[in-house]
DNA sequence: TATGATACGGAAGGAAGTTCCGGTTACCAA
DNA sequence: TTGGTAACCGGAACTTCCTTCCGTATCATA
């Protein structure tokens, strides 16, 4: 399902040729400053913030990513791809019920750590529609490894497809502040309504 | 449960003076302009934009909002004070359960009319959080309207609030592209959920 | 109609994203 | 080791928006 190792950012130009070393990692610096920028910061950091945390210039950042989204974009890609990854290890591991109940707080908890990036990420996806289609075919796959074996075990309704979940899951999370113990409530009441 | 007649757009200042003819005319202009082109505009209109369209000097818009964002919040508040006026029409004409049920789809239609304003939402919203609590509070008390009468006649769970309820049908609609058809399956799973 | 209060328009300020290019550095071949 | 060159670097300058400010125009009243 998986291909090849990812690599955390890409070190090879359209050339062929592999990046010079400084060029990698400054790229690497860029990322990992930016990544923990976005995660911490009360307001949205600007580009200058982001270069001047990583030890570079803005041009620097630039070359990599000619965009402010579509550095937003790659660090919501690679976040992604960890949480997708979670889905196959739970198929293995258990019941058909369980698996999918496990993979939906992962879910759950992965859209909540992405609130505060909110903003970012809808101009993100406004700039780039196959981004927002790509990463939900991604999320709709990982979903239907734990959903499809729920439903051919007739412990969750048919009719239900893996973009509905998606959708219904996500919901609890975004444009809301609730308590945390709400979440596990509100997720109970989705499961409710799937049960066969 | 409502006050006295609420006035589209405020007339009156601070001053207790009833505002010039002329002022008046041009806050309302720029009222219809603003959510005209917010609501059809592809991309975001720029104050600049908004201005011209009503024919005013930007130096007006901001005499009657004093930020971008005061101005989003004015049009979000009218909308919203339009929509939650149903719930106390649908308690008095249906049963409980029909009530609930009109409500939820009516609240699903605006939510999802309000997707275009979603970054400038968020934008308003991080500005003057007492808007987002209040909204929320509104939509709350509008909810309870139709979602108590049917806890007391025992059709729906009795552990969900009506601000957990808004919290799962707006999530049907947020950040996300869905068919039409789509969205009354989703209310249909989330309804299934909340059946005492 | 005259006068003062009120409101108007748009130039200018400020902040953030993006472009561009002269200077610098890593890599490779000799 | 050393030169030559492609690749890369930094940050000034440009652009676009939101917002402020103030000289001018208009409305309401006596």
């Amino acid at each position: 399902m998986s291909g090849p190792e990812v690599e955390t950012v890409e070190t090879v130009e359209s050339t062929g040729r592999p990046m010079r070393a400084d060029a990698r990692r400054n790229r690497q610096r860029v990322f990992d400053a930016a990544r923990e920028l976005f995660s911490t910061a009360e307001s949205d950091p600007s580009m200058e913030q982001i270069a001047r945390s990583a030890g570079v210039g803005i041009g620097t950042m630039y070359r990599n990513w000619p965009s402010r989204s579509a550095l937003v974009e790659a660090i919501y890609r690679e976040d992604l791809a960890g949480l997708t990854a979670g889905a196959a290890h739970y198929h293995d591991e258990h019941e058909p019920w369980d698996a999918l109940v496990l993979w939906l707080r992962d879910y759950l908890d992965h859209a909540r750590s992405k609130r505060g990036m909110l903003t970012e990420l809808s101009v993100a996806f406004d700039a780039r529609p196959e981004l927002l289609s790509e990463s939900r075919r991604q999320v709709v796959e990982a979903t239907n490894v734990v959903l499809e074996p729920a439903q051919r075990a007739g412990v969750v309704r048919d009719d239900l497809t893996a973009a509905d979940l998606m959708q219904l899951v996500r919901g609890i999370v975004l444009s809301a502040i609730v308590p945390p113990d709400r979440y596990t409530m509100l997720l109970d009441v989705v499961l409710d309504g799937l049960r066969a």
